[in-house]
RNA sequence: CGGAGCGUGGCGCAGUCUGGUAGCGCAUCUGGUUUGGGACCAGAGGGCCGCAGGUUCGAAUCCUGCCGCUCCGACCA
């Protein structure tokens, strides 16, 4: 992409509203736009970043054996009646009312729905198990939205929903979903940790997953082992026999703030391998059985011949949430520092004077080949002074840049920096092109 | 929802107390000089001062109502 095409509405003084260095860094690196109180318009930078962020999502739910499908935004009050969420939510919940003076709402999740959905369509055990997911906006009409787009009232989630026979397969579709959100995260360069919570009214399991970051919003708990530990690989078989890696996770202290005890921490963990730090939730994950079978009657035939209530659980990441995360995690006093997996573009091109005919001619050569070998590059082409090119590279925060100007080339150089460390290498052009098309592509195919 | 603030060119702000020609910095445009880490000179454009009433010869400024946004608290992917 040429920067002289694109939209990219940089600020250079940070906008008085925003409170924390996501949303400062994202209304400046101009990737998203207030246009409501919890609303946000993403911007093209931004857009970019949600869609890979959305794809990683993507490929972990398919690997781990759920199923896309996309449920509307609007649902019909009377659904709700059924579950008897519609009074019991309160005014979280955003109520419309159609021309027909029907009752409708902007779904804030979608529990009712994909159990009507399933009802009408599965009737045996023999269709067991299932695990359906979606990707769709949501909205909650917070009593206090703030933080950009960490605490929305809109916001983009992936939710998914199990469906087991009995309380054991349901176990065994929660595990897949815990691997998928520990790969999930670790795919975007994140250090996500499984923290055991609130099981709610009916029982069974609940974890958050917190992603750690400096300027995380609660404080968090933790044995130094959870941080260290490798994530499952993609071969990872989802088929087989889970639960160890799990009971491994598990097993060692981690709590939020709210959760967190003290004294029992400290017997807990040994003292070099206590690690308080500060996270984002950005995961959460439930088993909540009959909740909602029981009384929406998603009833299931056995082996007996009898029915019975089908197990459900579900499993939520904040997909939008997880752009600021993202920029909570990785960034410095410049700007955005992206990992490669979910960078707007891989490669910064910074054309050092722009009319300059070898410059140009050696700019559109790195440009071309670089797409050429699946690089996604933003070209700054702009006419503006080097210093101001370099600056807004960086705030933008691509993984690399690619610096071409007069002078270098005189010396048969050009230079690759690397955003991450700063680390800077000077070498010939086609030594370049060949080195940041193996860069990217390695860091893409890790993990 | 309780408490506290703020709405003035795209962004950051002053002016409001004490009514009298709507300002500053950045950005934008034009011309020129520049060009390897946020340039300089000269000129220009851009505002129903959140909205609606009211008071007044006269309102960004005073009064009333409304709308929007932010912060602190209880709640959350």
């Amino acid at each position: 992409m040429r920067l002289s095409r694109y939209y990219l509405p940089l600020l250079k003084e940070t906008p008085s509203e925003a409170q924390i260095v996501s949303h400062q860094l994202m209304l400046r690196a101009g990737m998203i736009r207030q246009e409501g109180a919890g609303i946000y318009a993403w911007l093209p930078l931004g857009f970019r970043v949600l869609k890979k962020i959305e794809r990683i999502v993507r490929e972990e739910q398919d690997r781990a054996g759920a199923v896309e499908m996309l449920m509307p935004t609007i649902q019909q009050a009377e659904l709700w009646r059924e579950s008897g969420r519609y009074e019991a939510y309160g005014k979280e919940m955003l109520r419309i009312i159609d021309r027909g003076d029907r009752e409708m709402l902007f779904g804030p999740t979608n529990e009712e729905m994909i159990t009507e959905i399933f009802r009408a369509g599965v009737r045996s055990y023999k269709d067991l198990p299932k695990i359906l997911y979606h990707i769709q906006w949501k909205f909650r009409d917070e009593i206090r939205p703030r933080f950009g787009v960490m605490r929305g009232r809109e916001f983009l989630m992936k939710d998914s929903y199990s469906f087991d026979f009995d309380r054991d397969g349901g176990k065994k579709s929660y595990n897949r979903m815990f691997i998928a959100y520990l790969r999930t995260f670790a795919r975007m360069g994140l250090k996500s940790i499984p923290m055991r919570a609130d099981s709610g009214p009916i029982g069974g399991d609940s974890h958050e997953f917190i992603v750690l970051a400096e300027t995380g919003e609660s404080a968090v708990f933790c044995d130094r082992r959870l941080v260290d530990m490798e994530t499952p690989a993609a071969d990872v078989d989802f088929d087989g026999d889970l639960q160890p890696i799990i009971d491994q996770r598990t097993s060692l202290y981690a709590a939020t703030e709210e959760k967190h005890d003290q004294a029992e921490f400290e017997k807990a963990v040994a003292a070099g391998d206590r690690i308080a730090a500060r996270g984002i939730e950005v995961g959460h994950i439930f088993f909540f059985s009959t909740k909602y079978s029981e009384p929406m009657k998603a009833v299931i035939a056995g082996p007996d011949g009898k029915e019975r209530p089908v197990e459900m659980g579900s499993y939520g990441i904040g997909v939008s949430r997880l752009a600021g995360a993202l920029i909570e995690a990785h960034h410095d006093d410049a700007g955005c520092k992206w990992p490669v997996a979910v960078a707007p573009f891989h490669v910064g091109l910074v054309n050092l004077k722009a009319g300059d005919a070898a410059t140009d001619a050696a700019c559109e050569k790195a440009y071309k080949a670089l797409e050429e070998a699946g690089v996604e590059v933003l070209y700054d082409d702009t006419g503006a002074r080097p210093g101001e090119k370099f600056a807004r590279m960086d705030l933008i925060g691509l993984p690399y840049q690619l610096i071409i100007g007069p002078r270098g080339l005189e010396a048969g150089k050009v230079e690759i920096k690397r955003r991450a460390d700063g680390h800077r290498d000077e070498l010939a052009l086609d030594a370049a092109l060949t080195m940041l098309a193996g860069d990217v592509k390695r860091a893409l195919s890790n993990i």
